[in-house]
DNA sequence: GCGCGCGCTGAGCCGTCTTTGAGGAGGGCG
DNA sequence: CGCCCTCCTCAAAGACGGCTCAGCGCGCGC
């Protein structure tokens, strides 16, 4: 397993300076973000294993953020909160957090629910770095897309929607997932974008694109990328 | 969802006391055991949804009982602890729990992290094989559903019928259930949608449509989805 | 300035899914 | 036996989602 990266959503300074170190010091890469657009963004951009979100944020509720992005993604959320009003905990834990940990806390717990968190994930072969379907090969280290040993020019956004499919290869990828993390989270319902670029991506990679191989249509849902093995 | 059955695992009768009615209350099927040797059992014979544990017990260490559960059960583990000491925290969450509340706490935190505990569980059996019926199978993770290993085109609607069905395996889901889950409140009453789709459904997973084995109808009440094991 | 590649937007067409309606089979009960 | 309630089937409309194409604007290199 490569390094977690774990996103930490606080405006405090102290508690970023308090908890990027021990954070690092338990083998865990540290993004930060100091307001719920930030955070959000990042989670998108990034993909980030876990994220850390305070609930008193300057710009928005942490209960949005917590909304926004159980709209898209999976990703476990542990809450840090100076509150402890029972409501505040339901209501988090009820939106789709994970755990939910008073100030003041110990590192040491902090890194056990952190753990634990990590360990409810499922499984997934995200560190893939080549991936392959019907004549097309994905090199996401070279940053490189071959069809039948050609390579292929793609734009950026072409590129990283195919990056986003594949590395979900089998499942399908909702619109709204999609959206969010090719386009970021403001274009979250901009569905159109989506179907112009995978058309476009079709046009490319496809044998036949009025009959996609790779890339299949989920009709209502989002699209799936189907791999060599099905 | 069938009603989920939680283990109680406390040998003081009074939190017991306090813990059944609130439960129950609460939607859940309550089960009780007082000592470790009597949790593991019945956690073997009644396979229970959920576990709240408490690390005080008179016969064994709480830990050694959830070491023992981790060995050959993946059942959500909830501890209760007067101690506070954040070593017993650490431990009790890198044996395998996957919450830790410390007494005195409220009811509806508790139930509130039950919830997020069985939303856990939920995403990891969909990891799993995930339930069949009769050569149909059904996987919730790559929203996929084969006959005879072959693929079958599901609409969005049928899909999610299927799988509201299919959660409740064995047991009857009134037609409202089935209404307000998939189509939303406002058509509770849509009788008719769901006889229509029903037999859309049985067109394309039963071997006879005209003598349904795996979604069996229920006069007046709902319907039933009968998986292999009955 | 000019051309080009890329991203965004709008319009139109098409196929499928959902909704709706009508009609008929089966079973319980007076 | 005949009525009525529940359920099933079939078919057609209309709505919706999806695809394509054409065009505009912007930034960049020449």
């Amino acid at each position: 397993m490569s390094v977690e990266r774990i996103l930490v959503v606080d405006d405090e300074p102290q508690i970023q300076r308090f908890l990027r170190p021990a954070l690092s010091a338990a083998g865990y890469e540290v993004l930060e973000a100091m307001t719920g657009a930030e955070a959000l963004k990042a989670a998108a951009t990034t993909a980030p294993d876990l994220v850390i979100l305070d609930l008193g944020l300057p710009d928005m509720d942490g209960k949005e953020v917590i909304a926004n992005l159980r709209g898209w993604s999976q990703v476990p959320i542990i809450i840090l909160s100076a509150r402890d009003r029972e409501s505040e905990k339901i209501a988090a834990l009820d939106l789709g957090a994970d755990d939910y940990i008073e100030k003041p806390f110990g590192i040491g717990e902090l890194t056990a629910r952190i753990r634990t968190a990590l360990r409810h994930r499922v499984q997934m072969e995200g560190g893939q770095t080549q991936l392959s379907a019907d004549g097309v090969s994905i090199d996401t280290i070279k940053r490189v897309v071959t069809k039948d040993g050609q390579p292929l020019r793609l734009t950026p956004k072409e590129y990283d929607l195919l990056v986003m499919l594949a590395h979900h290869a089998g499942r399908v990828v909702t619109h709204k997932t999609l959206l969010t993390s090719v386009w970021g989270v403001a274009h979250g319902e901009d569905l159109h974008y989506l179907r112009v670029f995978i058309g476009q991506l079709r046009g490319k990679i496809e044998r036949d694109p009025a009959d996609p191989r790779i890339i299949r249509t989920e009709p209502g849902v989002g699209y799936r990328f189907v791999g060599d093995d099905g």
